[in-house]
DNA sequence: GCCAACGTTGGC
DNA sequence: GCCAACGTTGGC
């Protein structure tokens, strides 16, 4: 099983916006860039357990936890000319974007980004390189970890 | 709103 | 295949 950490914006779909979806569950739309869309479609299996990230908010952070609930298939915004995820080279026989089905585990504190900064043992963390964009990012076990106890220990 | 960093596009 | 221009991300 692999670790992951998934971003999303908060006033577009936040933690409580997947704490409402039936089950808890929903896809993961939207995903538009290759490196992050070949996680999903080739790296992400069900069960696999990732951190919910808010980005770009006042409050950037880790709020959750997550699994892989459906292994990736076409992510139906694609299709959708009203979308603003519409993408006119895409197609139903050769669909270019992917998304998996993502299942809420449950909330946690708001685990701040600067707080991550703060330990040494999370240098390495993808989402702390310098430059980083990347919205979904492996997670190695040690950093799983690490992060999971500073949850439990609270702020 | 600013700006650094990165990905994508398109002309050549 | 190169690379400049442009668009996007995301913290501050």
């Amino acid at each position: 099983m692999r670790h992951w950490l998934m971003k999303s914006e908060p006033d577009v779909f936040g933690i409580d916006h997947l704490a409402k979806e039936p089950g808890r569950t929903a896809a993961w739309w939207g995903v538009r860039n290759y490196q992050a869309r070949n996680f999903m479609r080739d790296d992400m299996s069900v069960g696999d357990l990732a951190f919910f990230y808010h980005s770009s908010c006042a409050e950037p952070g880790i709020v959750g936890l997550m699994k892989v609930a459906k292994k990736a298939y076409p992510d139906i915004t694609q299709f959708d000319p009203a979308s603003e995820y519409h993408d006119p080279k895409s197609t139903p026989e050769a669909p270019r974007w992917m998304n998996v089905d993502m299942k809420l585990v449950k909330k946690t504190r708001l685990v701040p980004l600067a707080e991550l900064r703060a330990h040494p043992e999370l240098a390495s963390l993808r989402i702390l390189q310098r430059g980083n964009r990347l919205s979904i990012t492996p997670v190695e076990p040690a950093e799983w970890a690490f992060i999971a106890g500073l949850i439990d220990r609270g702020a």
